[in-house]
DNA sequence: TGTTTGACCACGG
DNA sequence: GCCGTGGCCAAAC
C-alpha cells in the first residue's frame, strides 16, 4: 500500500486482452491467435503471456481461451491443472483429453462478437 | 546488453 | 497429417 507497485502501470496490451477476454461468452471459447489478430498485436505469444499475468486481473475468464488446437494448454497456470476444464465444462464446453470438443462449434471470434470497431474504453 | 524462454501461429516439406 | 522452422514481442537471467 505504501510502497510502489510495480504491477500498476500504463494502458498496455495486456489490458486489451484481458478486455476482450472479459467480453468471452460463457460456453464460448477463443483462441491466442483470434485476439491477437484482433488486437494486431502480431504476436499470439503475448496473449499468453498477458494472460500470464491476469491473475492481477480480476474476472477475466483465462479458461475460456485456448489455442488453435483446442487444447487447454494454459491449464497448468491455473490453482488446479482441471480447475480449466471444471469451469469449461461448467459452461456447457465439452472437453475431452484436455482439448475441446467440437471447439469450432464453440469458437468465438472477437471480431464477429464485438465487431470491429469495437472499443475497450 | 545479449541470450533464452514463453498459456502461439502460419507455412513448407 | 505430422514435423521442423521462422516470426512475433516482451520479460527474466
Amino acid at each position: 500500500m505504501y510502497l510502489t507497485e510495480p504491477m500498476m502501470e500504463q494502458p498496455t496490451y495486456y489490458d486489451l486482452v484481458y478486455a476482450v477476454t472479459r467480453q468471452v461468452p460463457p460456453g464460448r471459447v477463443t483462441t491466442y491467435g483470434a485476439i491477437a489478430d484482433f488486437l494486431a498485436l502480431g504476436a499470439a505469444r503475448m496473449v499468453g503471456w498477458a494472460l500470464n499475468n491476469s491473475f492481477s486481473g480480476d474476472g477475466v475468464p483465462a479458461h475460456r481461451v485456448v489455442n488453435r488446437k483446442g487444447e487447454l494448454s494454459g491449464r497448468h497456470h491455473f490453482p488446479t491443472p482441471t480447475m480449466m476444464q471444471e469451469l469449461l465444462e461448467a459452461e456447457g464446453v465439452e472437453v475431452s483429453e484436455d482439448r475441446v470438443v467440437h471447439m469450432d462449434q464453440h469458437f468465438w471470434h472477437p471480431a464477429e462478437g464485438l465487431g470491429e470497431d469495437w472499443e475497450p474504453f
